[in-house]
DNA sequence: AGAATATTTCGATAATCATCGAAATATCGC
DNA sequence: GCGATATTTCGATGATTATCGAAATATTCT
């Protein structure tokens, strides 16, 4: 993953409604969801979720297919992986530098199936 | 760590020139870098540096402290591995669904100390 | 074809953002 | 205290962003 596609990446998950869109996809798992399945959930205007699912979209993080006159909406994995990677090879080393906080090595994608741990908030 | 945390701390890192900073603090470890190093390396005039370190701050992603006239600026590897562990929770789930791609398992924080291998671009 | 449903496109608007030049502040060495 | 160095503050500016209402497009059903 190149730098240009990870700002774009950041930037399109560094926005409220985005995140919560997102992260709705994420637990939707990749048969994705309808438009306005979503727009229900979230509460958001159809029109204004076209915004947001099209900079998900340029950024490579999510896919759409037309089913009838339903547009699925689903996460790209890949794409978050390769985000995460960079992340952590380009904006987490050094770490045995620090001293004691920092760094408590973690999976990624761990299979967290039954309604994960809330993630705290 | 909380979603509007999240939110700013992505935001913070979805420009350009701030991901090269935070890039190069990183690389710089704990001791962190004087503001004149980095605006020197990147070439930005220190005071749109002064403006991105803000946001670096505000975001809980970088500290500073001042050494005689200069300010030293280092990175929070706590906050970026907060992140990081934010989206592999929250973002990164429901890959056993995933067909083939997704979800290469990785180490948060690798070791990576002889200067990387040049994070691919 | 015509009504209904699902989503997108268009135009406008207020807010935030990144950058710049000029001036201010803090610290050092003399 | 004075000049020099390092960084920040201030004010302005053009660009991008998120949201909205209204209209357009696509698809299904009858």
């Amino acid at each position: 993953m190149k730098k240009p596609d990870v700002v774009a990446a950041l930037a399109a998950l560094a926005q409220d409604n985005r995140l919560d869109v997102f992260r709705l996809l994420v637990e939707a798992g990749p048969e994705g969801l309808p438009a306005g399945q979503v727009a229900q959930k979230l509460a958001l205007a159809p029109n204004t979720l076209t915004f947001h699912f099209d900079r998900l979209r340029d950024a490579g993080l999510v896919t759409v297919r037309r089913d009838g006159r339903s547009m699925i909406y689903a996460a790209r994995f890949e794409a978050m992986n390769a985000l995460i990677g960079f992340l952590t090879e380009n904006c987490c080393q050094g770490s045995q530098n620090a001293t004691a906080e920092a760094c408590a090595p973690a999976a990624v994608c761990k299979p967290a199936r039954g309604k994960r741990a809330k993630a705290e908030a």
